[in-house]
DNA sequence: TCGAATACTGTTTATAATAACAGTGTTTAA
DNA sequence: TTAAACACTGTTATTATAAACAGTATTCGA
């Protein structure tokens, strides 16, 4: 297969990028570039034109020459087209000081609807390991997970630990955060309260997905 | 909230609602009328603004006076909705003797493509009790089964033993067929062979879907 | 500190696309 | 059998939209 050279964009570009898909899941097409141009109110059409050619280099779009509302949404065609309330992003593995969203983390969607796991702010990782065997959680599974800054005393969250996602059952007390895995053979982590800045809470966990195969192939 | 009344399309607007359809997928942005005229080699635009206009009165979609390509596709039509390659059907309880397909054993849709499972002639089925907990498939999951009336010596089937559904690992020996729990609190389930017409085998095991609150609600 | 990439304004031109008017057969159901 | 709905042709006007040309100011990395 021939690779696609993503660059990523400026914060203008992306924000014109997120307009357009926005645009485009609420009208079921894409906005003109004067739409685009009134929306952030610029004085000229050529802003526009300019961000566009520069978001089409990077790959994101590609632009129909001559053709009104010609805006092709190359990378998520299918996500925008069925709706994103179709889909649960699955993200690889997660870059450290990235924000969660970020393209980059960003591997593939799962056609499932996100209303099925109830809640919004889903996405889902897959399961490496057997540390959570004790919940029914295992190797190859995916996870959904609902993106969250903390959770409940004892839920299971997916926690970023030294670069690594692993889930985790969560328990804080005023002194100390505690990760159990559901696996004896696994040791609990235990964080001074001054200390727990070392991990970073991602989200709680609200289920699986588990294919024959152990993993999804679309 | 108002009740749209969706009146059936004659032939030829169904054709070219599904063109629409078809070129949005395709494209990412919908046809102009132009196009749409070409495609189906009519002489006049008017052809296809008049059908474009009995369609929007049946209210398919949606036209945006004035504006290219602004036609709008109002609901996922029910047709394309309901299309099996969208859904997975969620039997509730089978009953013995009836077809596994028959009306009656349906419950729910699934709203997860099949493809995701990697099969055909999938359904799914709740499970209940902990008989497959060493598999990690636990009570309240919906496991996913590929109908079959027979399966590998090993693996994982729906069986229909005395009015009840259940997951065993099968095993199929030319004296014996021994269904097995993944559960050192259940004892397996052994049957000489000329008696094996006691159960039923429905499908093998291809997966499972475990959200939140351990069931489905749409 | 200097060039390259980015982020724009302003104007004009060409063309893509829709709307509106005026018709002709053909099917379909009361 | 007779409207009403459907399935079209042909033409022209109008507007929606993209493209092209010519610039300026700002940011940012080498």
């Amino acid at each position: 297969m021939c690779e696609t050279i993503v660059k990523s964009l400026t914060d203008k570009q992306s924000k014109i990028y997120e307009f357009i898909v926005a645009w485009h899941m609420e009208n079921g097409y894409p906005p003109t570039q004067e739409e685009i141009r009134d929306h952030f109110g610029f004085g000229s059409l050529n802003a526009v034109r300019s961000h566009l050619g520069l978001i089409e280099k990077k790959g994101y779009i590609r632009l129909n020459c001559g053709k009104a509302r010609g805006i092709q949404l190359v990378s998520l065609p299918v996500s925008v087209l069925r709706k994103q309330e179709n889909f649960i992003p699955l993200l690889g593995s997660i870059a450290a000081g990235v924000p969660i969203w970020a393209e980059q983390n960003f591997e593939d969607h799962l056609p499932i609807p996100p209303s099925l796991f109830g809640g919004d702010e889903l996405f889902a990782l897959h399961v490496f390991g057997d540390s959570m065997t004790g919940a029914g959680i295992r190797n190859g599974d995916i996870a959904v997970i609902q993106r969250r800054d903390s959770v409940e005393n004892g839920e299971i969250a997916a926690v970023l630990i030294e670069q690594e996602v692993t889930l985790k059952r969560v328990y804080l007390s005023s002194e100390s955060l505690v990760l159990k895995s559901e696996n004896p053979a696994y040791e609990d982590l235990k964080y001074a309260a001054g200390k727990s800045d070392l991990i970073r809470i991602l989200g709680r966990y609200r289920g699986i997905v588990r294919t024959r195969n152990n993993r999804y192939c679309s």
